[in-house]
DNA sequence: AAGGATGTTCAGCG
DNA sequence: ACGCTGAACATCCT
């Protein structure tokens, strides 16, 4: 689930329920969800605050009254929950904070491939990830640039995280989609026009998502999200959805539309 | 019930 | 040094 627009309805959520309250406890059932000792993450955080968020990408950084920034990945199946009776503890909320008022926040993970850690600085982690500008406001140019040199698909370039930060596979095949370009188009064969159709495809992918707190059902009739898979028919050409497999993700894609 | 999964990282190769 | 590929990660869901 959690590419940009579910990490931004994340950030919402956590930003309206869990910032400015003391923290009484960190709960953690699985040590591998986190990247620091657990004493790191008791000593920076145990009565401290939440008091502002950011996102970059699908990460989200969580700036504290405490001396370190804690950092979250949801991975492929992470959410956050808050809740206050112990019976409604998520059954994968594998972290936890617990805060002041009774309230817990419990970092749900499924497939333990999310991951917490604390940094000084989210600069510095940027650069060191090689993040680019978030996808929702990276420019156009510095989009372009980052095709540069680059001999590989246009699936692969914008589900790179270093060229526009927060793009995942569903939503690279719904850009491309959008933009009628095929997968697989080497992106040095693209002309600026078509580089320029994928760029406006992907704001406009991000913007209708968010509005929609990335609920697919909720998306426009013309949206892949309601065809995505092997046989399904496609609003515009009735054929038939084919699925491959690009850089080693499956990839939903209408023939005649996305022309090679 | 085996295979697939909306993500990241890293080793290995050219 | 860089870009690309494929595997690994841990585990649940279909």
């Amino acid at each position: 689930m959690p590419e940009l627009p579910e990490v931004q309805g994340y950030k919402t959520y956590i930003d309206s329920t869990s910032l400015h309250q003391r923290i009484t406890e960190v709960d953690c059932r699985d040590t591998k969800l986190l990247k620091k000792p657990k004493a790191d993450f008791d000593a920076y955080l145990y009565n401290q605050e939440l008091i502002e968020t950011q996102r970059i990408g699908k990460y989200l950084f969580l700036k504290t009254t405490g001396k370190k920034i804690l950092v979250m990945h949801f991975g492929m199946t992470g959410r956050p929950h808050y809740y206050k009776n112990e019976e409604d503890r998520p059954k994968f909320g594998h972290l936890e904070l617990s805060f002041e008022n009774g309230f817990h926040f419990a970092f749900e993970n499924k497939r333990k491939f999310g991951w917490w850690d604390l940094i000084d600085s989210i600069a510095d982690f940027k650069a060191s990830h090689k993040l680019s500008d978030d996808a929702r406001d990276l420019t156009l140019e510095d989009f372009k640039q980052s095709f540069n040199g680059r001999k590989t698909d246009i699936k692969k370039i914008i589900m790179d995280q270093s060229v526009a930060a927060g793009v995942g596979n569903w939503m690279a095949d719904e850009i491309l989609y959008q933009s009628k370009i095929h997968p697989t188009k080497k992106v040095i064969e693209m002309t600026d026009t078509d580089i320029k159709s994928v760029f406006d495809a992907m704001k406009k992918v991000i913007e209708v998502a968010i509005e929609n707190h990335a609920h697919y059902k909720d998306f426009p009739k013309t949206f892949l999200m309601h065809f995505r898979k092997e046989g399904a028919t496609c609003y515009h050409t009735g054929a038939q959805i084919e699925k491959i497999k690009v850089g080693g993700r499956t990839t939903y894609f209408s023939p005649q539309w996305q022309e090679l």
